[in-house]
DNA sequence: GAGATTTGACCCAA
DNA sequence: TTGGGTCAAATCTC
């Protein structure tokens, strides 16, 4: 516990200095050597082995079972599958794991199979002309996902996607456990960005939320630029390698490079209908701070960027705008 | 004080 | 008429 904690207290140090430390990499190399260090041996002491940490981490329901119905009354085999072979049957580190992505496209971008979905396909020139206020048709293709909702902190914030988005309503959903929320990208004004998501948690998993896209960025501004790593990444690696990712820090502690085979061409990459930072490169290199961030900024948006939420159970963790009574 | 969130009310497509 | 999507004032957080 005596390391958790010092551990935790590095980090938020890091995390409050992180901007100056920019500047200075053999500092920022060196504090997060000893908070790596000082969670590898608190997890050794653990001695915990891949079974246990693999039921201990998630929830007893196993997606197969979660999305049994779903996938017969859809026929979302491939979404079943991936979630299948997806990290509930390997060892990894949750914060990765958390960040994996699995995809379900009802409107895929480019050239899919026709969407089963009920919330129906946006048919570019459907809409009406004649309604340009609060239309809801001619905003562009939708995309949507299935994440893994955070494991640390409020499962109800969607994992960081490399965006900036500012929430704007939140409804309840008739038929649903759980309201939808509505986000909308934060240089809306500044850069007229169109891009949208509604984010709501699976009703008979509230462990996975469904993310549906709308519209394109065209801002192509970040909240943690560098730290966005694609979810093709994460799950290329959690289909790769079985070891977790302490080790690897460990091992390269001084910058982690990651292939990036396939990025670009696969789906759900780019998070609202491709992003011009997704290029067609084959390999990148994550410094330091690109990890930290990636390791501790797991709360998705704006709120809730805090060690906090590592500290308290799930259940018992509400978002910071929730503590007023209604 | 600026920016983000909440939430009741309103708009509008189905 | 209904329910999903959005607005905008109030409130909160930093």
């Amino acid at each position: 516990m005596d390391e958790i904690v010092y551990g935790c207290k590095l980090a938020r140090q890091l995390e409050s200095s992180l901007v100056n430390l920019v500047c200075q990499p053999d500092i920022l190399s060196r504090t997060i050597d000893e908070i790596v260090k000082t969670f590898t041996a608190a997890k050794e002491r653990l001695h915990v082995s891949p079974h246990q940490y693999q039921v201990s981490s998630f929830s007893p329901m196993l997606p197969h079972e979660a999305f049994k119905e779903q996938d017969a009354q859809t026929g979302a085999n491939i979404f079943t599958q991936e979630l299948m072979r997806s990290s509930f049957t390997q060892p990894m580190d949750p914060l990765m794991i958390q960040r994996q992505q699995v995809i379900r496209s009802n409107a895929p971008f480019e050239g899919s199979e026709r969407s089963r979905g009920s919330e129906g396909e946006v048919q570019p020139g459907q809409g009406s002309s004649l309604r340009q206020r609060r239309s809801r048709k001619n905003e562009g293709q939708k995309k949507t996902e299935v994440i893994q909702a955070n494991q640390f902190g409020n499962p109800e914030v969607p994992p960081e996607d490399g965006f900036a988005w500012r929430k704007y309503g939140q409804k309840e959903i008739l038929g649903s456990k759980y309201p939808r929320s509505y986000y909308r990208c934060t240089h809306q004004k500044m850069y007229a960005c169109p891009a949208k998501k509604q984010v709501q948690r699976v009703d008979h998993n509230p462990n996975f939320l469904t993310v549906t896209y709308r519209g394109s960025h065209v801002c192509h501004i970040s909240s943690t630029a560098p730290s966005f790593v694609p979810p093709q990444l994460l799950m290329d690696i959690s289909q790769d390698m079985t070891q977790t990712i302490s080790p690897r820090l460990s091992l390269h502690s001084s910058s982690v490079q990651l292939s990036l085979h396939g990025v670009g061409g696969g789906g759900g990459i780019a998070p609202a209908g491709g992003d011009a930072r997704e290029g067609p490169s084959t390999s990148a290199t994550y410094g330091e701070a690109d990890m930290a961030d990636a390791m501790f900024n797991v709360s998705g948006s704006s709120s809730g960027n805090n060690m906090e939420y590592l500290l308290l159970p799930a259940d018992e963790s509400e978002p910071v705008g929730e503590k007023k009574s209604s």
